[in-house]
DNA sequence: GCATCTGCTACGGTTTATGTAGCGATGATA
DNA sequence: TATCATCGCTACATAAACCGTAGCAGATGC
């Protein structure tokens, strides 16, 4: 599965999250990823934007019609993180 | 999405991937994750292990109940990824 | 004893991420 | 015109993560 290679990055997955509910300027996206530094932010939106997911249109950047699918596919990992959050908090924490 | 954390790490997804048919060896596993370094494999099935989503047993490590839904909860994300390696294969090499 | 597995650790070197500072461009205000 | 704020993004030094190889200690078989 290629897209390991692509998501299994440091802030792929949450650059994309992040971008679910429209686009983000460069700077607010920087706040929504907890402040990640600018060069890695860029590499991943370079990598993000090589492989066709997200796009720089005039409002920011923002998802393709091929990242809305991603993104679609990554609801259920998302209702699993839930429930998982929710039923053993402790485990991820000490 | 704290799952981010857990998964966003080089190897994770990936790790989980090659446990969806049964358990394998730490050394099995690492083949299968084109040789892995030992030192990274063993942080991912610590971290892994830690979350609750992998379990060593007898016959090595093995996805535990939270895990299988976890990697249920990927299926789309490969489904995604295939249709995405055929459609678009030229724009992730040049 | 010896060979051959196993899971896993040690270690040195390279790659990747972090954090802060700041550049050049752009737009608003005066 | 000068000033100021904000923008995307880069530079650079430090820290963390990862890689590749070697090899240990335990288990199994001969």
């Amino acid at each position: 599965m290629a897209a390991f290679d692509l998501l299994g990055r440091r802030w792929a997955l949450r650059v994309l999250w992040e971008l679910r509910d429209g686009p983000l300027s460069f700077r607010e996206l920087r706040k929504r990823c907890d402040d990640i530094s600018p060069t890695v932010l860029n590499s991943r939106l370079a990598e993000l934007r090589e492989t066709g997911v997200v796009a720089a249109g005039a409002a920011g950047y923002e998802l393709t019609a091929l990242g809305s699918e991603l993104l679609a596919a990554l609801a259920p990992l998302d209702a699993w993180a839930r429930r998982w959050a929710k039923d053993a908090p402790r485990a991820r924490r000490g």
